[in-house]
DNA sequence: TCATGATTTGACCATATGGTCAAACTGACG
DNA sequence: CGTCAGTTTGACCATATGGTCAAATCATGA
């Protein structure tokens, strides 16, 4: 699967042959093995992509951390870019997902309130995951730029679409959709992003307890529709 | 390399021989070239590590774009490290100026507007700044730590006594005073470092034109006191 | 014009790094 | 036990890259 690639191909080396794509894409079942090595690689990843970028990560590095060697990270993926494709690929349904939840029957401000406490808690608990999407977009987003003009911009335009009406139905204060959902990117990811400025700043204290309550107040304040209305 | 991140990278300065920093320290006088040249590759440094981060760019690529050799580069900067220091050094005060600049004896929620809109500017003017520093700060901030917890914090500390005074004199409603710089940082400076994103997701229109409108809203909202006090 | 220091560069080096390969090893199963 | 797909690795390679250096070129002021 794998290894019969035959080498033979010398043809263009424009796009290889994927050793192990196939496996997923031809259906053979990954052995335990594979899941295992698999797992580690991609764990591996995320912790060095996340800390160093793409480039300034080294396939060593990321096989030390893996506990494997290097031939052996590239028996399971057939380069150090596709690494980071697969962490990035994988990284995005569950980037979306805080907002996919967002909930058009549901109340509001608590739908906004909930959508946001699930981004800040993605920030505390996935720090590495902000961070390396963080690094991608910030280096102009080349492996994702597709899905962002597709599946993101379709998400968020959809998701306009209800805050709009809220707005139309008096639930909330006119505000512009687009840039509320900006501002709910920016100001969550900020705690993971930006940790150590966030923390150089304010000490010993903990970030997120604080977080929360601001961006509690300032969502319900901002959101909140002026009574006469 | 980027792993093991020996001695503060501060510090392993001292043992090399210092052609140009002596120019500096040794009251020497820049001659016009070295104006010129220097600022070439500050320049260039700014536009390829603010692309691709330190350890994803090149000398060639910056002496490229400084239309320069690279021993050439090198005979103004002792190495790579020294350029990407010395645009992080010459960006912090940048940085800091428009905090600096909120004037404790103005109308508090003009004052913080007009932060809000300095910082929104230079992310408009000085994009690649932005990047720079995102990336830095991203990677653990490795370079500049010490002014982080030193200028930054102090200065932060500094302005959060006198928003606690505004709050206390009923100019603006209860807030976190750090946690409102932190959002205000976070959002001003989302339009620059997730460009794409934003691009991506709003299309043809300006990000700009909404954020500004959106921003004011946002903070003219949050901050107003209520009426009845 | 000439001397002298500043500037520039071609050639070069050591190391780091992504990636390859053939050979060796392992484990599950008949 | 034997087999063979699946797994692992030591040795190796080509290239990229940060950095050096001696020699050449240039600029400027006496």
């Amino acid at each position: 699967m794998q290894v019969p690639e035959k080498n033979a191909n010398a043809l263009g080396n424009e796009y290889r042959r994927p050793k192990i794509e196939q496996v997923h894409t031809m259906s053979k079942p990954e052995t335990r093995i594979q899941q295992r090595n698999r797992a580690a690689i991609l764990s591996a990843g995320l912790e060095i992509f996340s800390q160093y970028g793409l480039r300034g990560s080294t396939l060593d590095q990321i096989a030390e951390s893996a506990g494997l060697s290097k031939p052996n990270l590239l028996y399971y993926f057939r380069s150090k870019d596709a690494i980071y494709t697969a962490l990035l690929e994988r990284l995005l349904d569950t980037w979306l997902d805080p907002l996919e939840k967002m909930d058009p029957n549901g109340d509001p401000i608590q739908e906004i309130l909930a959508y946001v406490h699930r981004k800040l808690a993605m920030s505390k608990d996935y720090p590495r995951e902000s961070r390396l999407f963080a690094n991608e977009i910030l280096q102009g987003a080349p492996h994702i730029a597709d899905h962002l003009s597709q599946d993101l911009r379709q998400l968020v335009d959809e998701k306009a679409v209800v805050i709009k009406e809220w707005e139309a139905a008096g639930k909330i204060a006119p505000v512009d959709p687009y840039h509320l959902v900006f501002s709910i990117w920016a100001m969550t990811q900020h705690y993971a992003d930006f940790d150590v400025q966030v923390r150089a700043v304010l000490g010993e204290t903990d970030p997120f307890d604080g977080a929360m309550t601001y961006l509690d107040t300032l969502f319900r304040r901002m959101l909140t529709p002026k009574a006469d209305v």
